[in-house]
RNA sequence: CGGGGUGUAGCGCAGCCCGGUUAGCGCAUCUGGUUUGGGACCAGAGGGUCGCAGGUUCGAAUCCUGCCACCCCGACCA
């Protein structure tokens, strides 16, 4: 497990912070909570989003953009839903300041708004309010929309990427004529997501649904995709909701059907967020840093040169210039590091930290030789390449990366992962090493709320793929039919 | 909001208990030189309202009071 990255190292939140902060992804800024990404960060971000969007478009979504403030009074027409988050929103009450005459600026209580202003935690109430506008009969079904947004939820304790007061995510919102279509599409959707975990971010995930407690509030089913960390806990890196009629219900939105009948619409809701990006980083990294995946990897050829003499070093750019323009026509992003300020060493232990998946170096041996010294991120090893064949090389090393990684992972998962029917073994599994937890529950929301008191796991979803097995619930003793996946989570 | 901890140069810290020269160290920065195949070295230089506001004292980074911010643990959560 990596662990060690600083002195530090009696703590895991710690080492995840300062991996963020020294691999320069983002920052704490001045605002509590909150978090300033960095370009190196928000170049991975971009990627997501590129991998994302293309996956969206695919599936016959379009990106469309709902305000970021909310009137008050829509966010409590759903009764479930302003529950679930009324207690984490920032509200806009005024909207002018003025001289206190004392050279500082006071709200000016003559500007007081008459309904306050959520900013949004999420967009369902705005989006719903406006679909409503938008549906009359069956034929302007379904409404397939995604929005790239940002939201705030004013959490108590927060993280960077991991839960931060503002973060960055894309939130889909689709509306249907049958129970069917909707459902159909909250699963196609969890699956989008689960496609993109496991072959962008090369992270196995658990799909499964949410059990009632873990639901999102106003939604009738919740289903998530679920990642195993390096610490042994559990991160929820996307969800998906079938929401039934309950907005439509709430916001009055109803169409006509082919019979002339009048029904209300059926909706689903689903996103992820920059939460993806602590999923890479705490699912990936290692001791000498960030590991990224080739396919999310803003850089992902790191090109170095190695000289004495200025001779050297315009006989070794020439030779990289070519190399980076032979990679670049076959797709691959790279850095050529000519900067003379910093030795080879400090620029390969630099890039290590960054998670660059492939480092070539070429010096005066190399020029001589004809070879070019190849370093792969993941297993932290080197080899001699012909120059000749080293794009070649490099595509498939960059791809071989990316399977390596993916491995990696879901061989640390199958071995964290623990199939257990007696209690004591679940109290103790939790404690060390940590994991991934398959037993058997009775269902009950009672069971559910005990185990998390005694032992902070929770039910993190109910597999698919769960089979049906006779067995006893691990807390209750009462009889169950599969088994569901516990863990402690962030 | 409860418990613990920390605020001293861009970053990381020592000094505080036991008040007293000019507030110090490492990294980073700048200049010059030598270096460069795994985080270079030497010499020199610049950079501080010691978190903020009061108080005690001849004298406060150090003691006292209040406030603020951040981090960790809990409750809450994508």
């Amino acid at each position: 497990m990596a662990k060690f990255l600083t002195n530090r190292e009696e703590n895991y939140s710690q080492w995840y912070n300062d991996l963020v902060i020294k691999a320069d992804l983002a920052e704490n800024s001045a605002v509590r909570g909150c978090m300033v990404i960095k370009p190196y960060g928000y170049a991975i971000w971009e990627k997501i989003q590129a991998g994302l969007d293309k996956l969206f478009k695919e599936t016959g979504h379009v990106n469309a953009y709902f305000p970021l403030f909310i009137p008050k009074s829509f966010f409590s027409r759903e009764a479930a839903h302003v529950e679930g988050f009324a207690k984490e929103c920032a509200v806009v009450t005024h909207y002018r300041l003025k001289n206190d005459g004392k050279g500082g600026i006071v709200v000016d209580p003559a500007a007081k708004l008459e309904e306050e202003l959520i900013v949004r935690p999420t967009s369902e109430t705005i989006i719903w309010n406006t679909y409503k506008n938008w549906i009359q009969s069956y034929r302007d079904l379904p409404i397939l929309i995604n929005q790239w947004a940002n939201v705030v939820r004013w959490e108590m304790r927060t993280r960077l990427f991991l839960r931060t007061t503002e973060f960055l995510w894309q939130e889909g919102h689709t509306a249907h004529a049958t129970r069917e279509e909707a459902m159909e599409e909250t699963m196609r959707m969890i699956n989008v997501y689960a496609d993109f975990a496991e072959n962008s971010m090369a992270l196995p995930v658990i799909k499964g649904y949410k059990s009632e407690n873990e639901r999102f509030a106003g939604a009738l089913e919740t289903l998530a995709i679920e990642a195993l960390m390096q610490d042994g806990k559990a991160l929820q890196a996307g969800t998906s909701h079938f929401l039934g009629q309950n907005f439509a219900k709430a916001f009055d939105v109803q169409f006509t059907d082919k019979t002339g009948k009048l029904d209300f619409v059926w909706a689903t809701s689903w996103g992820v967020s920059t939460r993806l990006m602590g999923a890479i980083i705490m699912g990936h990294s290692d001791n000498n840093g960030l590991v990224l995946p080739p396919r999310l990897a803003p850089i992902q050829v790191v090109i170095i040169p190695i000289f004495k003499k200025p001779e050297q070093f315009s006989a070794i750019s020439e030779k990289v210039v070519k190399i980076k323009k032979d990679l670049e026509a076959r797709g691959i992003s790279v850095k050529y590091d000519d900067r003379d300020n910093n030795t080879p060493g400090f620029k390969f232990a630099e890039y290590e930290l960054k998670g660059v998946p492939v480092r070539l170096a070429i010096g005066p041996r190399d020029l001589e030789n004809g070879t070019v010294e190849i370093a792969r991120r993941d297993t932290l090893t080197k080899q001699l390449i012909s120059i000749e064949t080293i794009t070649d090389h490099v595509v498939n090393l960059l791809d071989e990366i990316q399977k390596n990684i993916y491995t990696k992972a879901q061989t640390f998962r199958k071995e964290n992962t623990f199939y257990l029917d007696k209690w004591e073994d679940f109290t103790r599994v939790l404690d060390e090493p940590g994991g991934f937890i398959m037993a058997h529950w009775d269902g009950t929301k009672e069971t559910e709320e005990k185990i998390k008191e005694e032992t902070k796991a929770t039910i993190r979803c109910i597999p698919f793929d769960s089979p049906e097995e006779e067995g006893k619930c691990i807390y209750s003793g009462k009889p169950s039919t599969k088994r569901v996946l516990f863990a402690r989570s962030y």
